[in-house]
DNA sequence: AGACCACATAATGTTAACAATATTTGTTCA
DNA sequence: TGAACAAATATTGTTAACATTATGTGGTCT
């Protein structure tokens, strides 16, 4: 099944741009590429086969969305969000995700809703065979489809960028791999939402960034990352 | 009195950046440049004495926040949103602010509704002496302080964005002049959450964000804007 | 061993020149 | 007059070379 890239909107980027941006926000999303990776240019610049400038400007843009941050001569590397961040951008989450529940900018439609159930179904199927990766990616795209059918375009960019920052929140906090457990979590919201039990999915959404934010372990240091290439091409 | 800029975070950009890219807001949220304006880098480079790279990093980081546009080969322009994305960021910050209002992720200090005071007080002042500019800049001061002391810097980061881009959509379809007469509505706002009257406060909210929606005119066109460097020294 | 310093290496930051592309201007012709 | 074309101009896109700045290495001295 193919669905639209994570992100929504490449503002300012052409087009081969975008397409190293969003491989380097994939190996972050799928946790290829950890928290505090250097992102040196020249290497960028050989697994992609562009040039500088243009890795210049992806590094600029991933940096506006906070996956990256620009240390002035010393480089680029992978964001790697403190205590009040990764509070913040939970907290965040649940104001919208929830909210968006409560009070949807358009109802959801029934295609919306099948695109909902399919979503669902590979996540499931990446649950059942193991693949962590996967899990990650349909899970996140599971809340950015709820972003799209029931916020607007401009939310479901908000959304989009949080996921992708809770995704490092979660890289160096997370407890004891606690995030496959969740996984019933979006099941049980999906049918309040299909029951149309506005209510009671708001309070489950709530409850489930809540629990994400509760397994986290701000005691914890960091964790190292792979190689670039392994990274990027493995 | 002074009060941290508009926008909250500059990441990637290095400080001589920020202060152009500052500028530019400020230009474009007092209405100096209107929707559609051009801003050709070399012109760039002489009123900020930069250099042309710096301004193009500049203008990849406008364009992210969706308040310039850049077309291949074109070049840069001031956004000129259109009726979806103005319903669509009017409706967000619906979301948002008034999200915030209902279930706040802090408590406000007095410190900061010493602020709110503080920055009414300007915009009353602004609203006396009938200077437009300062009126548009401490009314959006009020969201944004607003959306620092009950929500987080996440929050706050987001409204900051959302602001701008509605002060572009404001010039764009502005009925005639109705933004002037919306100012008793932060008055009221500030004395309900004096109050704790949350409740109240959401709904003065969500009503001043809905007026401004509704005194748009979707069936206007273009308005010209200044030349660059009136709007950007004079 | 460990702190310190000088050098070598590697990475990023910056600039200027050139190439590619739009836009404007000016001319011709119907 | 105004439509169509062509040349001139102006603007953006790209690259490569160089300057600047960090990093790593090796050696010396205490």
């Amino acid at each position: 099944m193919v669905i639209e890239g994570e992100n929504v909107q490449e503002e300012g980027l052409v087009p081969e741009e975008s397409v190293v941006a969003q491989s380097l926000r994939d190996a972050i999303l799928e946790r290829r590429l950890g928290p505090g990776s250097r992102l040196p240019e020249e290497q960028l610049v050989e697994i992609f086969s562009s040039s500088r400038g243009r890795i210049r400007r992806v590094l600029l843009a991933l940096a506006r969305e906070h996956i990256v941050v620009i240390q002035p001569g010393r480089g680029a590397f992978v964001a790697s969000p403190d205590q009040e961040e990764a509070k913040d951008v939970l907290a965040t989450r649940r104001m919208i995700e929830v909210g968006v529940l409560e009070r949807p900018c358009q109802p959801l439609t029934e295609e919306r809703l099948a695109t909902l159930r399919q979503v669902l179904k590979e996540e499931r199927q990446a649950h059942k065979t193991h693949d962590a990766a996967r899990m990650i990616r349909w899970s996140g795209q599971f809340h950015l489809e709820l972003a799209r059918g029931l916020g607007n375009a401009v939310i479901a960019g908000i959304v989009s960028e949080l996921i992708l920052r809770t995704s490092l929140i979660i890289a160096i906090y997370e407890r004891n791999n606690t995030t496959c457990c969740l996984k019933a979590d979006h099941d049980l919201l999906l049918k309040s939402i299909e029951a149309h039990a506005w209510p009671e999915a708001a309070r489950l959404m709530s409850r489930h960034l809540l629990e994400i934010e509760h397994n986290l372990d701000f005691s914890v240091s960091v964790k190292p990352g792979l190689s670039l290439k392994l990274a990027l091409l493995g």
